[in-house]
DNA sequence: CTGATTTGATGAAGGTCCTAAATTTAAGAC
DNA sequence: GTCTTAAATTTAGGACCTTCATCAAATCAG
């Protein structure tokens, strides 16, 4: 006769969360330390664990001595997560770059890829197939099987709402930029997609690995050539009604900034003013670099070896982010303000500024404001934590790889 | 021999709450029902029913069959949530005036008080016995006991973090608004208190019997003699790191608003700026009024009637709230913004404009921009739902009344 | 080799929850 | 009035999970 499991399903399941949670996070654990951190009975730890173990999500270490343990007793069974038994991938799916970052279970990266997308690269057909080439470049390149794949996450460049659509009419960019990844990647290979706006991942990323690690509320500034913010308050990212949280139009009413260009645009476009206002007189080194293609990190560069023009365009350009800092700032009352993505290596001497003059706009003073220590790459990272996380959450509907 | 009950109590509690919770919401219920609703069999919910019963939470109908049900077979138990065990009090701390609401378990209001706060009132100890004599006063009305209240909530106007505390140094005003008012009732009654920020609260109670039922994310103004806003994101309060979402000294920064002045006081100074301007040629019925006390509901009144200087001011006014709520807009992406407090009830001209021209600032259009229902009130019913949510939360743990 | 110590394994017991069958209650048919 | 039918409750039995108590295994110190 059959039963409904529901119930017993349920505890057992939440035992096993409690196990597979701390296991997740720790190396080795001994059965008696995943006793003393679950509450549950030796019994029961062991009774889960080998079920996990079947299922695939454990593995049992060789009880061997470990050297540097010369302890009395038998020795313990050790368990330990088997974060090779699938990987995640993260993508940033960027307007001119496709990236991919494959990781463990752990989010230890096991191999990248990218791909540059070309002019004629603009068709939603062309961006799926970029993404899905990126995506397996990456996972061969870590040795997987595509079919190990437990989850993928991708990052673009529009507003993505819970679903992982882009709601927002008549705006054929930003449906280029999330043309249905998710459908296209379970088509064709059986992946679990989750899509969402890139700085939303940026922020994810600090939150994890970067400097928004352990704040209640921080906001990332994915700042390149277009602002775009990422928010996480209370740990849990702010999405709003249809995903716009990020996007930054009320800068066009904010006094003196009035556009959402991000910091490589000003950068580079006040650069190039000033150098037009120079008018042949020589004045700075940047003169030396063809127009065409200076851009912010050479400024930022110049700036830091005081040449006078590039110092002129950094204490411009800091007056205009100070002030849209202290707009998130005062808005969101974040402990931190973060500028990520590729101008975070060079705008250190930005940021000082800013740092300067900021308690002047901020009431609570004390934001701190940090230059992104995760380089270019933030966007993977923060989708490779949204995949774990996906995987994490679901791990015990999910049967990982050829069970015992 | 003493067992360990963690895990029997886990699973059992967890039916109770299922159990609880459809109680909370439903009138009465019958067994059958609630096995529907909860997925447990008739047996588990009969014995969590009389558990609950017990524990005073529940009680049970007299199962004669209801005059206009005439159906076949042995009549339902019938369960209903005992929504008179107890009471829960929200009171609005606000700068003038402290007004308190004493509910049932389900919202239903019993009583309601009001207190001035006279100038002479202007210390921490004045003002916590207020708060304390506006609840005791409420409650007495209500025909409840001390004792039943099972749970406070306090709005103030102050930023206020998620301990309630009000963390912003050298502001002595916040600091006299939120003056450790948790302690005090505790102490006093033996009361759980909650504190929060009056516009969250606010926010609380759109989000609940307001205009932003049903809403993944709104914003709700509370708009006086100055702005503060509550924003609810996904169904939840958005805080900051120290309470201090909501204040909002970035307006000083936004072109052409500049200030955190409210509605209330924007119209009265505009009014009685041009009123000077008229400088004793007669051109408008507000003339008549003393200056000293001509309010925004006055000229809102005076604009209805097409007085050419209220229309005016209200255009004039209409033009700065457009753009705070443009930035609102633009930087959650709500799908409504309310507007609420003792204004909400004269405001409608100024919404009317604010709609017209809302669109040419905002991307998603379509932002709903909406006057509050819930009346000069919204605080203490914000507060009441914050009390309740807080019993419900902990509803298992706590003893309501004389258990059986 | 023996004792101490730590951990694993095993079986009994308590608790929760489900299924199935028996029972209670009321309405309608004859 | 009695019987049938329908809906719900009650009771009994069993499956499952977890804990507890006890025993067995493994290792180290002496």
């Amino acid at each position: 006769m059959e039963r409904n499991p529901v119930s017993s399903r349920r505890l057992r399941d939440a035992s096993a969360r409690l196990v597979l949670d701390h296991l997740w996070d720790a190396d080795e654990v001994t059965g008696s330390a995943l006793i003393e951190a679950t509450g549950l009975s030796r019994a029961t730890v062991h009774d889960v664990c080998d079920e996990l173990i079947e299922r695939g999500w454990v593995r049992e270490l060789a009880s061997l001595r470990t050297g540097g343990d010369p302890r009395k007793g038998r020795p313990a069974r050790r368990y330990a997560f088997a974060a090779g038994v699938g990987v995640v991938v993260g993508v940033d799916a960027g307007q001119h770059r496709i990236s991919a970052t494959v990781t463990d279970l752990r989010g230890v990266t096991l191999a990248r890829s990218t791909l540059p997308v070309a002019p004629h690269d603009g068709t939603s057909a062309r961006r799926l197939a970029l993404i899905e080439q990126a995506a397996l470049a990456a996972v061969a390149d870590a040795g997987a099987a595509p079919g190990s794949v437990l989850a993928v996450a991708v990052g673009v460049p529009a507003p993505v709402d819970r679903d992982g659509r882009t709601s927002f009419q008549d705006n054929a960019f930003w449906e280029l930029m999330n043309p249905g990844i998710g459908d296209h990647l379970r088509d064709r290979h059986g992946w679990t997609a989750v899509i969402d706006n890139d700085a939303n991942l940026a922020a994810v990323a600090e939150h994890w690995r970067g400097h928004g690690r352990g704040s209640l509320c921080h906001v990332t500034l994915l700042a390149g050539e277009r602002f775009g913010a990422g928010v996480v308050d209370d740990g849990r990212l702010l999405r709003g009604a249809h995903g716009g949280v990020g996007e930054m139009r009320y800068l066009d009413l904010v006094e003196g900034v009035g556009s959402a260009d991000g910091i490589a645009a000003l950068v580079r476009q006040d650069a190039l003013a000033q150098l037009g206002r120079l008018d042949g007189r020589t004045g700075s080194s940047l003169q030396e670099l063809d127009p065409a293609t200076v851009d912010a990190a050479d400024v930022l560069a110049a700036a830091r070896d005081e040449d006078p023009l590039a110092v002129s365009v950094v204490e411009h350009v800091a007056g205009l982010l100070t002030r849209v800092v202290a707009t998130f700032a005062s808005i969101y009352d974040p402990e931190r303000v973060i500028v990520a993505g590729a101008v975070a290596a060079s705008c250190e001497p930005l940021l000082a500024l800013v740092r300067r003059d900021l308690d002047r706009y901020v009431d609570p003073p004390g934001v701190e404001v940090l230059a992104s220590a995760l380089g270019a790459d933030v966007v993977t990272v923060g989708a490779v934590k949204r995949a774990l996380d996906h995987v994490r959450e679901h791990a015990l509907q999910i049967t990982p790889a050829a069970p015992h």
